[in-house]
DNA sequence: TTTATACCCATTGACGCCCATAATATCCCA
DNA sequence: TGGGATATTATGGGCGTCAATGGGTATAAA
């Protein structure tokens, strides 16, 4: 199982399809190459996806919670809840949901994130702003990067 | 597995297609000879590039940060979506993405240059440049330097 | 019926794959 | 050591394939 790497942007037509990604599309699981998960991003006004395989190994690593616990609870309701689960077409296209939409405000382009295990879905202006603020972390920050870059070798 | 030594300059056809130096190619492990990873580099307008297998270490580091940090955000959105995974003919050559190139001012030539364990991508006279200011910082710290070379054996 | 979406097929432009030539570098032998 | 033969690299260009996009129609749900 592939990463999901690097960024594109889509459009989406009258009929409110979006084509994914063809990389993307190679990085999910022979088993489910035509189906993928949305929910909205917990910490962004944007939308998150991934496997269904990606949700199953989530599933089961909550289940080890304690099940009175709080974390459980939240988890529960936020995500299982709200999971959406979307079949894609012959030609690798989806429909995004009309609440997803509406709380990423997404009209006729998206933008895809890669996210390593997982991607999101952005307006594209919103995912611009997004990446100028996380890189210029990135820049400030670079100490803690370097620790990670440097301590490998190729 | 080899270092990217030396620097070379090569030119960008019609197509926009570039050949990675013939040394550089050599250093690639075996079993991605035909991929490369490229992205902006943090400290300067150029471009890096490197093995995927450097990339999947680096990925695996990111995915041991807790993942509800900031960093961890910050880590995947910078790192994951800039990074552009590319295919490198049979000729040995490949495709610099319009965004790059602008990033780092390229037109029609690109110098390679060597890093070791990575390799970079400059504007021919933004490379130049470069090693100028470089070598002038070397002059200055050359105390420093001549220590370290003549006090290791190797 | 009206609306939505699954299933086809078509179009276009970009890119991968292949073959050709030019420019170097490398080798070999007198 | 020189100089031609040979291999390897850098570069150019044709063409088929595939990804992204558009749209028509059947099928199902409301």
């Amino acid at each position: 199982m592939d990463l999901f790497l690097s960024q594109f942007k889509n459009k989406i037509d009258k009929k409110g399809r979006v084509t994914l990604p063809s990389i993307f599309r190679n990085a999910l699981p022979k088993a489910s190459k035509h189906e993928i998960i949305l929910f909205k991003s917990l910490k962004f006004n944007s939308i998150e996806g991934c496997s269904t395989e990606r949700i199953k190994r989530i599933a089961s690593k909550i289940d080890e919670l304690d099940i009175f616990s709080d974390d459980q609870e939240d988890f529960s309701t936020s995500i299982f809840s709200e999971i959406i689960p979307t079949k894609i077409d012959k030609e690798g296209r989806f429909l995004i949901p009309e609440n997803l939409k509406k709380y990423s405000n997404i009209l006729e382009e998206v933008t895809f994130i890669g996210q390593g295990h997982y991607f999101q879905i952005w307006e594209p202006n919103a995912a611009i702003e997004r990446q100028k603020k996380s890189r210029e972390r990135l820049v400030r920050e670079k100490r803690a990067l370097g620790s990670i870059l440097t301590k490998n070798k190729n």
